[in-house]
DNA sequence: ACCTGAACACCGTTCAAGT
DNA sequence: ACCTGAACACCGTTCAAGT
């Protein structure tokens, strides 16, 4: 059998020496590309050092531990997903504040749906039961923020009541979240085409309450 | 030093055949304790066999793999949880909807709280990403059934609007699962003994939008 | 300073063999 | 039918040793 193109491993250049590269953030890509392609147990230690082109012991000078890779990846996955929630508030100044609310959380949903190990690894128990990546807790709060711009103009146009802004993007992103939660676990069956609109059908009570 | 009353471990009847023992439920529970005792990481196959004290490859007579073990796991949680949610609504038939709906849901977060590591593996990425165990799906409907009964109640006595009760419950189930999920990975931080009253101030909002 | 090689104590899973 | 023993292919973690 010729070999032929050999579309896939594209002959990286291997150094024989990685004494320079930048191998932290390497292993964290590799992490996340497995995390992507294998799931959540395809996510081994030395399975990423080997993507790397590096003996695994190596990855303990630059993380402490497994979890500690687990964090930094984690880490950048809130950063892509506060960055969806952003975007889907981009240019949409003159939709309605319910709109805005459903649109934002509908990119939260499909982050989730579209990277289901990692969200699951940020948002799983495995992580940070004992409180040791702060870093992570505090990222969802780029994600809070998201929601606030529509509802600080809601509450400028009077038509949401005026409270405290964080409660209220607290209270929105905690719907959000269980559902995004419930739907990547199955508990809730929607089409997936419909999921935003599902969404749209649950913010609708809460922003009736939120509403004067 | 003299063995004194040697309060744990209360010499179990370790028999040297099991043949006859319900081996399927001693691995289960074994498995539940593991969890309970030593966290998710600590939950493993060959150490519930050894609790059992038999060897780990019998467990494949009784559980295709770990995950089947696992969602048996799970299943029996699922039926705890259901139980607490309805005794929390037991005998408070004249406090009002929203006290009541707040009360089974801190029961749902108290859970949450109390078994961390077997809510984790309830709700977690890891037990059912394929759907192979339906029953673990179906599961969290009895904790949607146990909202019902007070938004009937509510509906009835028409200070809820006449809507789909199921609807209703499934939304105020999303909210609190969103809120123990957040709480129990501390993305949001509540003091312990808070944990019932903010779960109020989460729900006044889309109790408002779910009255008349 | 950064990485390798080898070792350690574990896993989940399989399978022939025992009773 | 149900369980044991031994093996296989993996892990995460540690540590002396290399450059």
């Amino acid at each position: 059998m010729p070999t032929p193109s050999r579309a896939k491993r594209p002959a990286r250049p291997r150094r024989k020496t990685y004494h320079h590269g930048d191998l932290k953030r390497a292993l964290r890509d590799a992490a996340t590309r497995l995390l992507a392609e294998r799931g959540g147990d395809g996510l081994t230690l030395r399975e990423a050092a080997r993507l790397v082109g590096v003996n695994h012991a190596a990855a303990y000078r630059h993380f402490a531990d497994k979890r500690a890779l687990l964090a930094a990846v984690a880490e950048e996955g809130y950063a892509a997903l506060a960055r969806r929630m952003r975007d889907a508030d981009a240019g949409t100044a003159r939709a309605d504040v319910a709109e805005r609310l459903r649109r934002i959380g509908t990119a939260y949903v499909e982050f989730a749906r579209a990277e289901p190990a990692l969200f699951g690894l940020m948002t799983g128990p495995r992580l940070n039961e004992d409180g040791r990546f702060p870093a992570v807790e505090q990222a969802l709060q780029q994600g809070v923020d998201a929601l606030e711009a529509p509802l600080r103009d809601g509450q400028a146009a009077g038509v949401l009541r005026a409270a405290s802004i964080e409660g209220q993007a607290l209270t929105l992103l905690t719907l959000i979240h269980g559902y995004a939660a419930l739907v990547l676990t199955r508990r809730i069956h929607v089409k997936p085409a419909r999921i935003g609109e599902y969404l749209g059908t649950l913010l609708e009570p809460l922003l009736r309450g939120l509403s004067r």
